[in-house]
DNA sequence: CCCAGTCAGTTCGTTCAACGAACCAACCGC
DNA sequence: GCGGTTGGTTCGTTGAACGAACTGACTGGG
């Protein structure tokens, strides 16, 4: 019997990775983690999301390696959390699936747009500067808020700072 | 309040991607109408899925334009899926996370390897041809058995086929 | 004509994942 | 001591996925 995330007859490496990052919410919670978002509370106003889910999937996350918990403070304990090499390949994912849907659904202008920080350019949907002609790591992307403005802009502190100025990927954001 | 596979609350097209193909299953049925898998009963029995799942996925992605119907037989009436151009250009998304999956969590030897039908040579994780130097388009991909065997090989009539001969992706299969 | 088989679903009760609300422990500062 | 903050944990509810059974419309064979 099939549960929830597993698809254990299927010899399959996309399988696999779906087992990995499949679960709803995983794949929002690593974008996060591109933008710098590190920290519980941050991921938690940012995504609106359960407590409870947050914590299982930063979990497991950690646990996969793709993301990594540094202590941050001893008293109280308090952890963040950083994509692992692993996860930061994870782009090779997360830009195209991006880019797809913005070219085939966005309405309008894009909210956001992710730039190769060397030259300004804006990514091809390879992910790659049209100017320099080269693929761009994510180290090297900036994102900047888009020309489109949605209907109802989030307030949270995360949705503030992307929108305050441009900002490299996997950088602290907060 | 979010439900399912709403992420309304999220101005970002990663999210209305996910919400379009974030499911449970959706990825397997994509990767499976890229092998050729066309109808109905076949990706039932290589996916293994409910039936209502599998109906319900189906239908959802013709409604968002990632397949397409087409009448293969009018008595009684009989539709097979096919991949549209806009869901061909999932590729890019599906190919990387293979990849990713495959370099850090394969067991070994790969139980699949994607070729340049052209030239034979296997793909780099960006999808490109190392001896020609092109980005090969999933037209001109060829779904070859790997070194690796799972420990319990699939029988259903799609895993078979995709085992007895290299297979170019999105012709038909069965 | 009847029956069995096949196909592409649909329906329904059960199980499990996600949900929202409440709570908790361990701090810190006033 | 109290209130606020942080990073969780717990619990009852709701919705998605599940497995089993059923359905309608054929086809082919006896």
């Amino acid at each position: 019997m099939a549960l929830g995330k597993n698809y254990e007859g299927q010899n399959c490496s996309l399988a696999r990775a779906l087992e990995l990052v499949g679960e709803r919410w995983t794949l929002l919670i690593v974008r996060d983690a591109f933008y710098g978002v590190r920290r519980y509370g941050d991921f938690l106003v940012h995504l609106d999301i359960p407590r409870a889910v947050l914590a299982d999937r930063l979990a497991s996350l950690v646990e996969v390696g793709i993301l990594q918990r540094r202590r941050y403070q001893d008293s109280p304990p308090r952890d963040e959390y950083l994509l692992t090499d692993r996860g930061v390949e994870l782009w090779s994912v997360i830009y195209p699936l991006w880019s797809w849907s913005e070219r085939h659904y966005g309405a309008g202008e894009p909210f956001r747009t992710f730039r190769h920080a060397t030259c300004g350019t804006e990514l091809d949907p390879a992910s790659r500067c049209p100017t320099c002609g080269v693929d761009v790591s994510p180290r090297d992307v900036e994102a900047h808020t888009g020309p489109g403005v949605p209907a109802q802009p989030r307030q949270d502190p995360v949705s503030v700072a992307l929108r305050e100025r441009p900002h490299r990927l996997l950088q602290p954001l907060l």
